[in-house]
DNA sequence: GGGATATATATCGTACAGCGATATAGCGTG
DNA sequence: CACGCTATATCGCTGTACGATATATATCCC
């Protein structure tokens, strides 16, 4: 598990940024990676990335496509963008309760 | 850990849903515990509460108040506040980034 | 009064995710 | 040809998430 959320730039679960990631459309791991690091700026390693892809795969969420060459890209299934809108809208509100709760607060 | 993001209404770590119940004022445990499941959906059980909010405090996020009977109220530190600041404008960004690019994707 | 339910906190144990470190290898370029 | 970039893969440690469980008081209503 991270290590919270004390001083960086990533704020949910790396499979949430993968799924963004792959919603641009079908990529490979290490254009993830940099996609991942360009959005956010925290660096998202091999040991995270593709133990969290072989999970998501398993779970439905993305599919691979034909390797090219040496890359193995990925592609969102119906299940993934479903399960990305659906998360990022309740995220959404959910900021913006916090958002909206923290207004006033100053301490 | 939790299962993944396939059906529910969790999209964060617990801490961000504590840091965001809290912003609301000082709270005890267990109202932590029905505000998240009331904003969430999801049920917040106990081992996941008391185990966040005793890191939280160890990491100067929350502090403890004074027990007012069985109750023992937590309320954010300055720290706090401006973490789940940062956070929550992070994440704001992030959902936003997310929802644009899956504008057009319908599979 | 007493049984059920809600309030409230705490701890244990397991499963597994996060992630740094490390290994491997092809490719491009100065 | 050496160095750095591209690209994937695995190992192992640490720590988190969370259900289960325990305990105690308070409240409600029959």
């Amino acid at each position: 598990m991270n290590q919270g959320m004390t001083e960086f730039g990533r704020f949910a679960e790396p499979t949430l940024y993968i799924l963004v990631s792959l919603s641009d459309g079908p990529k490979h791991g290490y254009a993830i990676m940099t996609d991942v690091e360009a959005v956010t700026g925290a660096p998202l390693g091999p040991g995270t990335l593709y133990g969290a892809l072989a999970r998501m795969e398993r779970r439905g969420l993305i599919e691979a496509l034909e390797p090219e060459d040496r890359r193995r890209p990925y592609k969102l299934t119906a299940l993934g963008v479903t399960t990305l809108r659906t998360q990022l809208e309740g995220l959404s509100g959910f900021t913006r309760l916090g958002l909206s709760r923290l207004g006033g607060t100053t301490i």
